[in-house]
DNA sequence: AAGAGGCCCTGATAGC
DNA sequence: TGCTATCAGGGCCTCT
């Protein structure tokens, strides 16, 4: 599911539902994730309180009144599930991959709060979560991270500056991290859209006009669909409570064959393999 | 050093 | 109904 704009509604949910509260009981269920849960996991987070929960990237970031706290990764099927106990199973559904029913498979993770159980839930397992002890150990792990596109440092000069000499296509540059922090699949192929470059176009070969391009419209992509509750796709006729809605303006996303949304264009929504990610763009208006 | 490709995993769906 | 193949929103690791 998830890039910046998921997980930062996951973030804002998080923070509605879960400040404050004192972590009661915790229960791995599964440690197998991408990467083993700490086996003092449990132990280093038990009775103390949440003070807050931010993000960075793809990041959920949990901070703990101590400063300590855990990262959680969603991976590509990773979801958290909220219940709450005094509305009797009520679920607060923070996810956008699955319907709110509650998974009965692949939870891996249960956090018991006073009135609240927080679940992960992950079929694929590429997410994980991992433990830092203080600030320092926190920033150390983002060091190698490039900016976000909220970032000042990301501009058009650092686009164009990055993009010197380098060959790989602009579509891989968007999904790299180091690049740039929080793009996916799906706004990469998105913004490509809006920005009127095509996916294969080596990143050398832009032009300063095509990097405030770039600049410019990461932007205005990923903030609207923050506003628009993220994107929620495949399986999502059930779900009630923070469904996203972008999937209703995506352009060119899973949008292979259907005619281009640029008015007066008369292209056609192409669908084509790179570096294994499905690239989604118009065969006329992108250049 | 940069870039290409394999791989980690389960589940949904399409095609036979 | 049941097989097989393909494809998913990510990113780490290895090899050239």
């Amino acid at each position: 599911m998830p890039e910046l704009p998921e997980v930062e509604i996951v973030k804002q949910s998080l923070n509605k539902k879960i400040k404050g509260k004192i972590i009661q009981k915790v229960l791995v269920k599964n440690r197998n994730l991408r990467f083993k849960v700490p086996n003092n996991f449990e132990n280093k987070i038990i009775k103390k309180k949440i003070y807050k929960i931010d993000r960075f990237s793809k990041y959920i970031i949990v901070i703990l009144e101590d400063n300590s706290g855990f990262i959680i990764h969603l991976g590509m099927s990773g979801t958290i599930h909220l219940i709450d106990k005094a509305k009797k199973n009520n679920i607060t559904n923070s996810s956008f991959y699955n319907s709110p029913l509650l998974p009965r498979k692949h939870n891996h993770i249960e956090i018991k709060f006073n009135k609240t159980k927080l679940i992960y839930n992950d079929p694929r397992r590429f997410g994980y979560l991992s433990i830092f002890d203080n600030k320092k150990e926190l920033n150390k792990k983002f060091y190698s991270y490039g900016p976000e596109p909220f970032s000042s440092l990301f501009n058009a000069k650092y686009i164009y500056n990055y993009f010197k000499n380098k060959k790989k296509n602009i579509k891989n540059f968007l999904l790299d991290q180091k690049f740039v922090s929080g793009i996916g699949n799906i706004y990469a192929n998105e913004i490509l859209f809006v920005s009127k470059i095509i996916p294969t176009k080596k990143a050398k070969n832009l032009s300063l006009n095509d990097c405030k391009k770039i600049f410019y419209f990461s932007k205005i992509i990923l903030k609207k669909a923050i506003e628009k509750g993220g994107s929620s796709i495949r399986d999502f006729k059930n779900t009630t409570g923070n469904q996203g809605s972008f999937q209703k303006i995506f352009k060119v996303y899973q949008r292979e064959n259907l005619k281009c949304l640029k008015s007066g264009c008369k292209g056609v929504i192409k669908k084509k393999n790179i570096s294994n990610r499905s690239s989604f763009f118009c065969n006329i208006c992108q250049i």
